[in-house]
DNA sequence: GCCGTTTTCGGCCCGACTGTTTTCAGTCG
C-alpha cells in the first residue's frame, strides 16, 4: 500500500511551496493537502485503482485532478515524484518529520534549518539539549520549552488512539465537569461523536456561565498532563492517557452552531459554507448569519443550523463528505440502525473453549441488562489448539448445555453455533454433522493471514461457496494499529457472499470493527446483510455493541439490513436454512 | 491546483491562541 508514503509526499510538497512563499498561492499548497488527506484516508489502495483505471480512475477522486493523478502515476511506475525531488534539494530537510512536532510548521522547520542547520527530529532533539533556539531571533525560552514538549510527546509515539480507548476517557471528564456544578451542558465533539474507529484528539463544548472557574477547573483535572493553551474561550490540554483534548466555551445562543462546527469533518463544514455563502448566509462556529444584517438566522440549535440551510438533520456518523450532504438536501436521508434495535449479538464466546471467561448466566445477565434478549454461542474450533478449541465431540457437549440453558432461561435465548476456522483450502474444521447441529454457522479466517491476495481470496470464496456458511466473521482480520489483516479481493468475497447468502459480520472489537466503514458500504452495494456482533470473550466486552452500530452508521446501514437487528425469531427466518 | 444547481474562469472557510519581531505571523483545528 502506498498511500501513506504518496500523502506525506504530497504534503512535503505542501510545507516545500509554503516556504516558495509569494511564488505560489495558499490554495495551490491547500490543494496539495487536501489530495493528501484524501489518500491518507483511503482503504483502497491508489496504486491499485491506477492499474484498474488509470488516470481516469485516480481523477474521480475528491481534490485528484491533473497534476496530483500524475504525480501519483509517476510514483507508481518510477517510486519518485520529480517536483518533489526537484523542491527537496532546495530544502534538504525532514519537514515530513518535524512538522509532526506541535507547534511547528514548514516555516519555522525552516527558519531552524537556515540558523542552526535543523534536518531531522534528532537535530532538532538536540538543538533543544544544548539550548540553541532560545536564544534565536523570533525564538526565546518559552518556544524552545513548548518544542521540547512536543518532542516528548511525539517520543511516546502515539497516532490516533482506538475510540474504544478514547470515548470512555472523554466520557468520564464530561461527568466530571458536569458534576463540579460549574458548566451548565456539556458534549463531546469532534470524531468522537463521529465515532471515527481512530480518534486524533478530542473536542469538548461547555456552556458555563463561570468562564475563568471553569478553563481553572480543567487544567487541575487528575487526568490533565499539561496544559497546551489557556484562553477566555479555548484550553488545550494534554492528557494522561496521551491525547489532547481541546475545551470551548460558548454561548448558549451558539451552541448548536458550535456543536456542528466542531464535530466536523472538515470537508463535511466547508461544503455546508458552500451552501451557506449561495443563500447569502455566513456560517461559522458561532451561528449561521445573515451577510447584509448579520442577524442571527440560527444557531441554539443543531437541527435549526442545518434545516435552515434547506438540509435535514443527520446523525454524527454520517457527516463525512460521502454524498450525505446532496441527500440532506433532498431530503432522502436513509434511517440509520439504532443501538436499541440491535436484540441480539451472534458472535459471543463461552468458557467452553479456553479465551472466555463467560458462563452462560453471566452473558445472559448482562445482556438483559443491556436490552438484549438472545446470543448466539460462537466458541472456537480445533484448529485454535492455542485457545482450546472445541473438537466435534466438544461441541456436542456444549449444545447439550446450551438446550439446558435455555430451559432455564426466562426471556432468554441461546444460539447454538461456533466461531468455525475457514482452513487453508476454504474447508470448514467442523464436520457436516457438528454444523448441521448449529441453529447458524459463523466462520473466520485466523491463520495464514500474510498469505498473498490471489490464495487468500480463493481460501474465502471457496468457504463462502461450500453452502455451510451462514455470517463471514471479521471478513479483514485486521486490528488497527497492530496489524493490516488478511489480503483479499473484497469485491470477489462480497460477490461470493451475494451469491451464497452468506451476512458479513461487523465486528464491534474497538480494535477490530471489521467490516469498517468502507467497506461496508461496498458490501451494501453488493446487496449484502450484516450482523452487528460484539465478540465477547468477557461478559464487559457485550457493552461493545455501540461501536459495531455506529461503524454501521458510518456505512449508511438501516435496521432492515441488520440481521440481528429485531428478535430471534425473525433473525431466524432470515437465515437461509 | 481543483472544481462547477449562478462558473471551463474565478473563485477557494474562518477564528482562537501564542510568543515575540509591540502589531502580527505562525500554527492549529
Amino acid at each position: 500500500m502506498i498511500n501513506s508514503k504518496l500523502a506525506e509526499i504530497l504534503n512535503e510538497i505542501a510545507d516545500m511551496l509554503e516556504l516558495e512563499g509569494e511564488k505560489y498561492s495558499r490554495f495551490e499548497v491547500l490543494a496539495y493537502r487536501k489530495a493528501a488527506v484524501t489518500i491518507a484516508g483511503m482503504q483502497e489502495d491508489v496504486e491499485e485503482i491506477y492499474r484498474k483505471g488509470g488516470v481516469e480512475a485516480l481523477m474521480e477522486l475528491p481534490g485528484i485532478g491533473k497534476a496530483m493523478s500524475s504525480h501519483i502515476e509517476e510514483y507508481v511506475k518510477t517510486g519518485k515524484v520529480a517536483k518533489y525531488g526537484k523542491l527537496k534539494k532546495k530544502y534538504p530537510l525532514d519537514l515530513a518529520g518535524l512538522t509532526q512536532v506541535q507547534g511547528m510548521g514548514a516555516k519555522k522547520a525552516f527558519k531552524l534549518y537556515k540558523l542552526l542547520g535543523v534536518k531531522s527530529v534528532q537535530d532538532l532533539r538536540k538543538a533543544v539539549a544544548q539550548h540553541k533556539i532560545r536564544t534565536l531571533e523570533g525564538f526565546g525560552e518559552q518556544s524552545e520549552a513548548q518544542i521540547q514538549k512536543g518532542l516528548a510527546f511525539l517520543e511516546e509515539g502515539r497516532g490516533r488512539m482506538l475510540l474504544g480507548t478514547a470515548l470512555p476517557e472523554a466520557e468520564s471528564i464530561r461527568e466530571k465537569l458536569l458534576q463540579s456544578g460549574l458548566v451548565e451542558r456539556a458534549i463531546i465533539g469532534g470524531s468522537t461523536r463521529r465515532m471515527r474507529e481512530t480518534v486524533g484528539d478530542l473536542d469538548i463544548l461547555l456552556i458555563s456561565s463561570k468562564g475563568a472557574k471553569v478553563m481553572d477547573f480543567i487544567t487541575s483535572m487528575a487526568e490533565v498532563d499539561g496544559v497546551i493553551a489557556k484562553g477566555p474561550t479555548k484550553t488545550s490540554v494534554r492528557l494522561g492517557i496521551g491525547l489532547n483534548c481541546d475545551f470551548r466555551l460558548v454561548e448558549k445562543e451558539s451552541f448548536g452552531a458550535a456543536l456542528q462546527y466542531f464535530t466536523g469533518n472538515k470537508d463535511h463544514n466547508v461544503k455546508l459554507r458552500e451552501i451557506a455563502i449561495k443563500k447569502k448566509l455566513k456560517l461559522n462556529e458561532y451561528g449561521l448569519f445573515d451577510k447584509k444584517n448579520k442577524n442571527l438566522a440560527a444557531g441554539e440549535d443543531e437541527e435549526e443550523v442545518y434545516k435552515t440551510l434547506g438540509l435535514d438533520w443527520m446523525e454524527p456518523e454520517m457527516r463525512e463528505n460521502r454524498g450525505e450532504i446532496d441527500l440532506a438536501l433532498q431530503h432522502r436521508l436513509p434511517k440509520l440502525v439504532k443501538l436499541e434495535d440491535m436484540k441480539g449479538d451472534l458472535h459471543v464466546h463461552s468458557k467452553h473453549s479456553g479465551d472466555s471467561s463467560n458462563s452462560f448466566d453471566e452473558i445472559a445477565a448482562e445482556m438483559k441488562r443491556l436490552g438484549r434478549n438472545y446470543a448466539g454461542i460462537t466458541d472456537h474450533s480445533k484448529s485454535e489448539y492455542m485457545n482450546r478449541g472445541l473438537d466435534d465431540r466438544g461441541y456436542m457437549k456444549e449444545f447439550a448445555d446450551i438446550d439446558a440453558a435455555n430451559d432455564n432461561a426466562e426471556g432468554f435465548r441461546f444460539l447454538k453455533s461456533g466461531e468455525v476456522d475457514i482452513l487453508k483450502d476454504g474447508s470448514l474444521d467442523v464436520s457436516r454433522k457438528t454444523l448441521d447441529a448449529m441453529d447458524y454457522v459463523l466462520a473466520s479466517v485466523h491463520s495464514g493471514l500474510k498469505d498473498p491476495k490471489d490464495k487468500m481470496t480463493e481460501r474465502i470464496v471457496n468457504a463462502l461457496k461450500s453452502g455451510q456458511i451462514d455470517i463471514l466473521g471479521h471478513p479483514t482480520g485486521r486490528l488497527i494499529n497492530e496489524r493490516e489483516g488478511l489480503q483479499a479481493d473484497m469485491d470477489k468475497v462480497f460477490e461470493a457472499a451475494k451469491d451464497n447468502g452468506v451476512v458479513m459480520e461487523i465486528n464491534a472489537q474497538p480494535s477490530r470493527l471489521d467490516l469498517n466503514d468502507d467497506n461496508i458500504m461496498k458490501a451494501k452495494k453488493y446487496g449484502l446483510r450484516f450482523s452487528i456482533d460484539t465478540d465477547a470473550h468477557r461478559a464487559s466486552h457485550l457493552q461493545y455493541m455501540r461501536y459495531g452500530v455506529s461503524m454501521a452508521k458510518r456505512g449508511w446501514l438501516t435496521k432492515n439490513d441488520v440481521v440481528n437487528a429485531g428478535n430471534v425469531d425473525a433473525f431466524l427466518k432470515k437465515l437461509k436454512k
